[in-house]
DNA sequence: GGGGTTTTGTTGCGTTTGCAACAGGGAGAG
DNA sequence: CTCTCCCTGTTGCAAACGCAACAAAACCCC
């Protein structure tokens, strides 16, 4: 284990991308849990023990995937203060995760499904919730007069936003990324009491 | 540039793979002329450096990766002092060929093309060529009798080959490879002269 | 339960690779 | 023409990586 920070050289971004695709492929092939760790090396054309220098075990490797991922779109995360100056604001760090969760569409499926793994679909409810979270930190102390608690309504959304994506992946994505986001965004405004131009900027 | 010869070392093997996956997809993309050493290098995620310490330049990459494909398929090579004792001994290296081709058929049918490179195709057929050569060599003086001279036959036999596989990858591969493997099969027997066991043992 | 096979982690050392910086060349724009 | 920009090659040094070998745990089958 090194620096978790990133890392500029050119080998370990290699490396690491390298093992995220096998992990991809593999579970999708076989499920996550049946992966090993002989499987994600041999696949992805690394030895054995450079994965251990990265990664302490497939979990390990899933979570810090999913938290580049985050990270990622976490480029767009704070869009509450001066809403309305920069253009479509809300929906746009949603967007970018739901395009990632479209680009690996299979992997997700199996993921979130009988042959995931339960651990994963927790972990990936709970960053949901630690966005969400945030994001509600902010409402005025106006608005929550008598709104359910705070956590109960993280708890809703977030569980919701899994349903939201299963539904979006076992039917093949009927509808874009963008449509989904933005469906997404009315629904949490109307749950969380949220004022539509903190979602939509066309309230 | 380092020993040619198979090397064991994984990170070799990796480098040479994924700069090759690099020259695939770029040469699909915007044609084998425009692609250069900064893009595959870039796509494959290797250091230009590294791509001097293995080859020459994107045609040596090309030449080198064809080689090897060749030498994959050349397992099967000398199919004929004792023919029929294998099964089906004439055609399966170029069963092998042809899928090797299929499975890269957006690369061939570009590299053949008009946004392709001539050398390529040039170098594709002197290979065919040799191969038709060799089995061409061992052909008993006897039937040799009153046929065209030997170097007529090779050429058409290897352009033709060349105009087969372009129909191949054209209509989007109508038929197997193993379908066009006989095919092309029944043709060089009928144009070379050799003797049917020699291409295919049912006669 | 025992025994063979696979998987998991860990280590020291030799090799491959990345990095940065360089000089040269070719193409396009002023 | 010159200037800029990008692509081509090459180099010394530092870092990441592969390899082989190891012990231990987990698994499966008898």
């Amino acid at each position: 284990m090194q620096n978790v920070e990133e890392t500029k050289d050119l080998r370990v971004r290699r490396t690491r991308k390298l093992l995220q695709q096998a992990l991809m492929e593999l579970t999708v092939e076989k499920g996550f849990l049946a992966v090993t760790i002989h499987d994600l090396t041999e696949r992805a054309m690394i030895n054995r023990s450079t994965f251990y220098r990265h990664y302490l075990d497939k979990y390990d490797l899933l979570e810090q995937y999913m938290q580049e991922v985050y990270e990622l779109v976490a480029l767009e995360a704070p869009p509450i203060q001066n809403a309305g100056e920069t253009g479509k604001e809300v929906p746009y760090g949603l967007i970018n995760l739901l395009k990632h969760i479209q680009r690996y569409a299979d992997f997700y499926r199996v993921m979130f499904g009988a042959k995931g793994d339960p651990a994963f679909t927790q972990h990936f409810r709970r960053n949901s919730e630690k966005r969400f979270r945030y994001l509600l930190s902010t409402e005025s102390i106006a608005t929550t007069s008598n709104l359910p608690p705070l956590s109960l309504r993280v708890n809703y959304v977030s569980y919701a936003g899994i349903g939201a994506i299963v539904w979006w992946l076992e039917n093949g994505q009927p509808c874009s990324a963008e449509q989904l986001a933005e469906w997404l965004g009315q629904f949490s405004t109307k749950v969380t009491g949220l004022s539509p131009q903190e979602s939509r900027r066309d309230g």
